[in-house]
Formats: structure tokens, sequence, C-alpha cells
RNA sequence: UGGGGCGUAGUCAAGCGGUAAGACACAGGAUUUUGGAUCCUGCAUUCGGAGGUUCGAAUCCUCCCGCCCCAACCA
């Protein structure tokens, strides 16, 4: 992908911003805006498009506003404002001291009303909400138009003040724009620019009682703004003939609407509603849990800002409708953290090894590299003694073919330390199972090399039991079994569409041909494993919430929020690639 | 059956009339004290389909097919 200076790649919009300053059509200037809703938490879809915003006004030298568009006050709360400004700063932007909201606009917007009202643009309507979707017509019939659409200026104006003035009940009167019932295009059929809502909205309080729509508020927020780009997602570019007219009418300037693909990603969900039901069914701990696409999920599983910024970069920007395989998300996250995360032994599921040649009272302090990446990350010591740890799936009693780990009378390195061959194994009585390990080491083999040039081809991590630090540990999987949540399901592309479920009650569909199953349904019941009894090499005890590093072998793990002095509490961010489970996984197949 | 948008590999995505970039995934191999990392190699005779224009078409024209969005007083 072409790239310029900064490294952010080109694209279609480039093309047509590049197209605007060469005619110099805002005076080459570029001003763009993040213009969420705070009625939830920022996921990674937004992150593309706020680095979008962001990265291109970086680009030009220009600049970038963070507004909020909070005109729905049934809908928003301060929790979300402030979790999303965190989120944007989290990733690296900076809106200097343009922090917007709609709500800011409200008494212009309303001054912008009645300059249509005037103009004899708008009117209010008295019909009821089903009545108006009666007569907007469909796809294919034009609407009929409403009976109050030819009031006069000064009854209008007499109205729309009263309404302002909280004398009608809500629901009972709107503001619309008089365009034309017979448009082709339903947003132009005398759209709501004003409707009445008691409501306590959260910067505004109770001044209101009518409140904007978003379609009469975006445009001309972005025109207040001075943007010169208004960067947004497809489903919108059916409203830009709206925007246009508004703006037109109102003789206001007029910035050039974008439009783009948004981001999806196989196995998990995008969007709000969605993301919002997962916290309120409890099916996740919460907004920030770290199965979540949300970026404080991510940031809290151990994401960097700089991969998720690498990976938005590598999928650029188009207008065709795209999944993501999270594949490169992962891959993005692992260039990333090889390079940057110190190393250290952790096992997961521990396996008593004794090293019955070793001294009982011994202990050695081993030098351990930090970085193999990075020489200059130094080394550490690690102490080593006669009972270490190891990890179960490093051991097989019975070795399958290619398993080059430990099994009896096999020898294998112990990382950073001695050579180890298995003399034996303890079993539980019981069941049968091995519980413990017994090895005799060489010690000539200390830290590196064998005396006689043999290979020992496997490698296996270890902790010193009298020093391992005990600890939780949780690894996560995809949130969904399905690459496409609720998705079609194969084969029942004939089937009807069986009824309303709940959540589209009121959202009539189409006469469907095809059946979505319940995304619910393909949620993953084992997307988080909690791993308690965890052996962590000394080096990780206190380590601070946030801290990050790679446990060899196993995968890139981050200290969690929970974990408290005397236990501490890891993500597994992102498991190292795995060959070897790959071959296991073929052979079962 | 209206309008708007989009079709290039399994997934993203360049390409803008001169003969299909790159990344992920996948498959081999080298190397390795992380089965990690790294390094090689392979992976679209063809761009949704069919016609046409042209010396030459993924790029231009015509028709057809497929997918997405729109009938909230949500954003």
């Amino acid at each position: 992908m072409p790239k310029n200076d900064s490294g952010a790649s080109s694209n279609f919009i480039t093309e047509m911003i590049d197209a605007d300053n060469e005619s110099g059509r805002f005076g080459g200037r570029v001003h763009t805006r993040f213009p969420p809703e705070p009625n939830g938490y920022l996921h990674i879809g937004h992150a593309k498009a706020f680095c979008l915003n962001f990265g291109l006004a970086a680009r030009y030298g220009g600049l970038c506003n963070l507004r909020y568009d909070d005109t729905n006050p049934t809908k928003e709360e301060v929790e979300y404002v402030t979790a999303i400004q965190e989120d944007v700063r989290w990733l690296g932007w900076d809106w200097g001291d343009r922090l917007f909201y709609a709500s800011d606009y409200f008494d212009k917007l309303c001054e912008f009303a009645f300059r249509l009202i005037r103009a004899g643009k708008a009117y209010v309507c008295d019909l009821s909400a089903d009545q108006i979707r009666e007569t907007r017509g469909t796809l294919t019939r034009p609407g009929s138009e409403s009976p109050y659409r030819n009031r006069s200026v000064e009854e209008n104006l007499n109205l729309f003040e009263r309404m302002k003035a909280g004398e009608f009940p809500d629901g009972s009167r709107v503001l619309r724009a008089k365009i034309d019932m017979s448009s082709p295009n339903l947003n132009m059929r005398d759209p709501v620019m004003y409707r009445i809502l008691r409501a306590s909205h959260h910067r505004t309080g109770d001044k209101w009682c009518i409140y904007p729509t978003y379609d009469f508020a975006h445009g001309q927020s972005d025109s207040i703004e001075g943007i010169t780009h208004s960067i947004c997602s497809l489903e919108f570019e059916d409203h830009r003939p709206l925007y246009d007219w508004y703006l037109h009418n109102l003789g206001i300037h007029h910035p050039r609407q974008i439009e783009f693909a948004r981001l999806n990603l196989t196995y998990t969900v995008m969007s709000k509603r969605r993301l919002r039901e997962l916290v309120e069914a409890g099916h996740v701990r919460g907004w920030d849990d770290p199965r979540m696409p949300t970026l404080s999920g991510m940031r809290r599983r151990g994401y960097t800002p700089e991969a998720i910024r690498a990976f938005l970069d590598t999928i650029g920007v188009a207008k065709r409708d795209s999944v993501v395989d999270i594949a490169l998300l992962e891959h993005c996250l692992r260039e990333d953290l090889n390079k940057r995360s110190p190393r250290r032994m952790a096992v997961l599921r521990p396996l008593r090894m004794v090293i019955e040649d070793y001294p009982e009272d011994r202990v050695e302090e081993l030098d351990a590299l930090n970085n193999p990446e990075d020489p200059a990350a130094g080394t550490r010591k690690v102490p080593f003694s006669r009972v270490v740890y190891v990890e179960k799936d490093d051991f097989r009693e019975v070795p399958p073919p290619k398993f080059h780990r430990l099994s009896p009378g096999r020898e294998v390195r112990l990382r950073h330390s001695y050579c180890v061959r298995c003399v034996g194994v303890v079993k539980d009585e019981k069941t049968g199972e091995v519980v413990e390990i017994r090895c005799a080491h060489d010690p000539e083999t200390k830290g590196e090399g064998t005396p006689d040039g043999r290979k020992v081809k496997g490698t296996i991590h270890w902790v010193s039991a009298r020093h391992a630090v005990d600890a939780e540990v949780r690894l996560y999987d995809h949130l969904f079994t399905r690459p496409d949540p609720g998705g079609v399901e194969e084969g029942s592309e004939e089937d009807a569409y069986g009824g309303v479920d709940a959540a589209g009650a009121a959202r009539v569909p189409p006469a469907a041909e095809a059946a979505p199953r319940d995304w619910k349904a393909d949620i993953n019941p084992s997307s988080l494993a909690t791993l308690t009894g965890c052996k962590l090499e000394p080096a990780l005890a206190g380590v601070a919430p946030g801290f990050r590093c790679q446990f060899e072998r196993l995968g890139y793990f981050c200290a969690d929020p929970d974990s408290t002095a005397d236990k501490p509490v890891f993500n597994r961010t992102v498991t190292l690639r795995d060959t070897w489970a790959k071959i296991e996984k073929a052979r079962r197949l």
C-alpha cells in the first residue's frame, strides 16, 4: 500500500482531499472530526474511524475535533463521555482545546429551525409517529403529504415556539422539513427535525423539552465547526442529500462528506447494541472484559496502542463491506509485543520435577536473557534448585511421533539451565496419573552446550518450586465460536422468516428469505479459562497492573488490575504461534 | 419491482489503457537453548458474468448477475 512520510496509507479519501487541495475548495485547509454518541464504549471499529480522522488531520497539517453527537438524552451518559476520551487518548490522539458537543449548538440549531420555518421550508406536523410512518410510503411507493404540510409561516412559528416552551405533551407534534414526499430517497420525505422529549440531558439538564434529530444536528454541527471533510460510514451515504439540503437552504459552510466501510472482525461482534447486550446479560464481566473488542477491553487484555494502529494501517480504508480475519490483528499484536516484551518463565499447569542428583539445599542464581530480540534489555537472575515445576504438557509418558519434549529416558534442556534426563515417574496410586517426574541432570550443561556435542532437541521452561510465586492466570479465546456470529445457517437460505424477535419487535423485517441464527447462540462457552495455582518466577512478584511480558513458550501476558500484593493475576494477551499445537490438531482430525 | 453503494486469491487490499503490488492465512524448506523470532520458496495465465471499443482492457462502453444499506420522533 502506498505510504506517505508519516507512514499513513493513501486511499480514496486522501485522493479526494488532494483534489480539493489542488482546486482550492477549502483554501487548502483540512479539518476533520470524530463524532461519537456517548451511549456506549468505543470498540476497535470506532478506532478505525477516529484514527482515520485524526490521521488525516495529522497528514495534512490540519486539525481534528472531538465532538459528541449527543442529541438523544435518553441514551447518553457521562460515564461514556469520560471513557471515550480516555480511549482516544490511549491511541495517541489529541484534540487540543477542541472538545465539543452537539448540545453546545442547541440554541443555534433552534435558530436554524426558525430560519427554515420562516423560509417556508419547515412545518409543525401533528401526526403521530405511527401516522408519519404510514404516510411515508414504502421503498417502491411514494408517501403522501401531511394534512399539516401547508400551515402558514405564522402558524408554524407560533406552534414551534410553543413546542419549545413546553406547551405540548411528548410526541404530540414534530417539526418537519418540507422537502418531497415522493422522493425515491426516503430521507427526503419530509424528515423530522425536532421532537418533543421531556428527558434530562447529561449536559443541558432540563433546559430543553425539544431535541433536534441527529439528521438535523449533524451536518450543521460540522458546518459550525468549519469542518472541511466529514468522514462517516457507508450507511450515511443516503443521508448526504438531506444534509446538503439543510446546508444549502441555510446558506452556511458546506463540508464535503466522504463515506467509508466500517470495520468488521471475525469471531466477534462489532455493534454497541450487541456489546451492551453482552455486558447487561452478564456474558462478559463488563465493557472492559478482556474478551471484548472494546478499546478498554483490549487495553486490559494487554494490547498496545501501537499494535492497534499498525493493524489499522494494514487493513486500509475502502468502501467495500469487509470482514477482517482476526488473525491479522493478532499478527500485528505479536509483531509489536515480540520486540518489546521482556521474557519471563511461568508454569501454568505445574508438574513437580525432582532432580535426584542435585543437592537438596543448593540454590543457583542463573543468568537469563531478558529479550533475545533486544540485547539491550539485559539479563536477570533466576533461581534454580532441586525441585522445580514444569508444564504438564511438556511431559508425555508415551511420546507421540515428533514430540521432542520430556518422556521416560529422554533428555531435554531446562531453559537457561541444565539438561535433564527423565529417570522415573511417580504416579497417583488411585488414578494412575503422573504426579511427579524424577530426573538426573548433567552438570556439564549448565547454561549452554553439551560436553560431547550431543543435540538436545527440546527446551522447556520451569520455575524453582521453593522460589515460585503463586498466581491466577486467565486464558482467553475468541468470544464466539463462529467467524460470523449469527450468520445465516448453512442450508437454511430458503427458510421463511419465522416471526419477530423481541429486539426487533418494532422493526418489521422485510419478508426475508434467509434465516439468521441468534447471534448469542454462537457465544463461545470456553472463551475464558481461569487457572489458579500457576507458578511464576520470583522476578514477577509484585508487578504493577498493566505490566506486560512474554511467558516463554506460552504467549504474551499482562498483569490485571485484579492483582493483589500477594497474588498476581495475569491475562493472556495472545498466545505465541504454536507449530506443535498445529501438528497435534492436524493429527487429531 | 424505488433509491444509494459495492464486486480483484481463503481474508484485507493496491491497481486509474501497456500486460495482476503488499499483508494475513495456508503449504514446504533453512536455522534455532522459546516447536517463538528470523530467513528462503510456493500460493489469481486472471480481476462477478457476457458482449463491445482498442494494437492492447481489472481499468472505457453496454447488458446481466450477486452482496450491502434505506420505510426510528436512533445515531
